[in-house]
DNA sequence: ATGAAAGCGCTAACAA
DNA sequence: TTGTTAGCGCTTTCAT
């Protein structure tokens, strides 16, 4: 036999007119109080305080949104928190929209575009008071028309106009630091995987192109993708090359992983008779059994200033843009080593040697 | 010279005021119009439609939630979505929640009680229509007080009360599940590294101990953590064991390979000296230079159920329980082998031998 | 099928 | 320092 609630409370919240009601004072003193103005006597202060308690009144986050055009709120578009580059850089927004005081909205774009811009429709029917789109994929001028009707900042994206600020990592010095480093270890063949669509690939092996030119050496760049499979269709490439590289700079750590684990099943071990780098610097590419050579990028640090930097356009209401860019650096690990000086002789493809 | 801008536009968006004048019809007929209710002559439809185009009108989300009472948000708690097992397990909530029409408000707890409930409570000022709290350390009266207010779904947690609807996966099975394997494998020093103070933790090492009797073996259980660190430190007191064990049980993924890293730089070589098995199947573990035997849990399903069942709870008012228990399973990989038979001499710590 | 009007719970002048 | 009173932009009866 199931007892029949007896309950008779009032079902639904209670709001500042009961409290207002219980410690006998007016609903604006009450509001007052919540929004800690300065200017209200410690008496009745306390009083609502302890009305409030009393009624476990908690206020209405879209009735103050609404009366004030204003709710503290940020709406946050990620591609994919899958992806350990995105959990980073939302860790770094999630503190310090935290200790700003801001909530967040969060949204997945999966990488489709339609499927970000109804993520951000979705934030401006909210009327978030900033937006931050983490590697975006809208078109440029979509994203003008967005950050007209809302303050917004964009990472990975390298647009310049006034209305839009951005928060970058340097993705050019990155690819740089990478060609030099293989360079000075005696590295001639320098292959890139690309990170197919991803939005930082363009950057990332254009800065390569260039540095490897400035060496004097040949490009060759192959399509990869963001993710472990990218890599290892690339691989398979590599492995029927005749002539192979001595070194692989891979589009991120995913890559690199996925590319790695295709050609040591081909029977390539590194870095013995290949290097390779990754980059981002993700925790698995630190784990012993891997120790992959990578760029790390400040991705929590990112997500910091990129809160930051919004909120202090939405404050000051300011009218330019600031554009933050961040420097990567050059992780050496154990998937890289100095190229032996050998005779001209072996040229063709190296022989597997069993270790 | 900064030329001054022009603009004379009205400042704040247009409402469905605007909408109605427009295409001169009654306010609330616009409101039919978005709620998408069928009984609107097409003709009105048009008119409204194509004035709510022209205008760039957007529905306010605060005004809406302040006259109907719902949102059309729910409020997710996450620990730290640094982690894979999080970001999975949300993976699978953003995917039901968009399939049904949910924004997500998201905060992050990171594992300290307190800041769970400041993000409870920013949730119930938003008066979201549900919550789910992910591997919540809030006290179990706490939670019920939550329940109270807000329909609730806690996952990762056993708490049954008519108000709380639960999604786990059976821990207790997942421990069986690993003991019962290195059971066969011929291992009967099992040794488990639990995962300290996390959640799923006691249900996991309760089960590793039962399981343990049930074979006729001693449990041995070390402190742990949930990351790598926990392994590492726990791998530490291994290598001072006089007499090692077999095999390793680890709280999760994470902790094993922290565990193996330390315990490899002890000399001890994976299976070959030592079997580990780790708990999550996370993505590294299936990399091929980790090749981690593990226990994969259905995260993403996880999460839709989450969802799935908590909007079924919030449309039909549902005021008993409901509780989903999931299935894990065991992935053998290359971190376990059969114990080789071997004479009754050579028992104690074994001699590390370079391969 | 459509319109009129009364709120929803709060903030923000303005008065007092 | 405190109270009064319009709204904020929408939904929801209730008429028609």
């Amino acid at each position: 036999m199931v007892a029949r609630p007896k309950k008779r409370v009032k079902r639904s919240a209670p709001t500042m007119e009961d409290v207002a009601k219980l410690a006998g004072v007016s609903r604006a003193l009450v509001s007052l109080v919540f929004r800690g103005e300065p200017h209200v006597s410690t008496e009745r202060r306390e009083r609502v305080l302890n009305a409030a308690a009393e009624l476990n009144y908690r206020p209405n986050a879209a009735a103050r949104a609404l009366a004030s055009h204003t709710n503290k709120t940020l709406g946050i578009m990620l591609q994919d928190l899958h992806d350990a580059y995105f959990a980073e850089v939302f860790e770094g927004i999630a503190v310090e929209a935290d200790s700003h005081g801001y909530r967040l909205l969060i949204g997945t774009g999966g990488r489709r575009p339609e499927d970000e811009e109804r993520t951000v429709e979705s934030f401006l029917e909210y009327r978030v008071d900033g937006v931050i789109l983490v590697s975006s994929m809208i078109d440029d001028s979509k994203l003008v028309g967005i950050s007209q009707q809302v303050p917004t900042l964009v990472t990975g994206n390298y647009i310049r106009v006034p209305s839009i600020d951005t928060v970058n990592a340097d993705n050019q010095r990155g690819a740089e630091l990478v060609v030099n480093y293989l360079f000075e270890l005696g590295h001639r063949r320098i292959l890139h995987i690309d990170g197919g669509v991803e939005l930082s690939s363009r950057p990332r092996s254009a800065a390569y192109w260039h540095a490897m030119e400035a060496l004097g050496l040949t490009p060759h760049v192959i399509m990869g993708g963001y993710a472990e499979k990218g890599g290892a269709d690339a691989a398979e490439s590599i492995l029927k090359m005749r002539r192979r590289p001595t070194a692989v700079f891979a589009f991120n750590d995913r890559v690199a992983l996925g590319a790695m684990d295709r050609l040591e099943q081909g029977g390539i071990t590194f870095p013995n008779e290949m290097s390779i780098v990754g980059y981002d610097n993700t925790l698995v590419s630190s784990l012993h059994p891997i120790n992959l050579t990578t760029v790390n990028q400040p991705r929590e640090e990112m997500g910091r200033l990129a809160v930051g930097t919004l909120i202090d356009r939405i404050d000051s209401h300011r009218q330019s843009a600031v554009h933050h860019t961040l420097q990567p650096t050059l992780i050496p690990r154990g998937t890289t080593r100095r190229i032996p000086v050998r005779s001209k002789t072996k040229q063709g493809s190296p022989r597997i040697t069993t270790v």
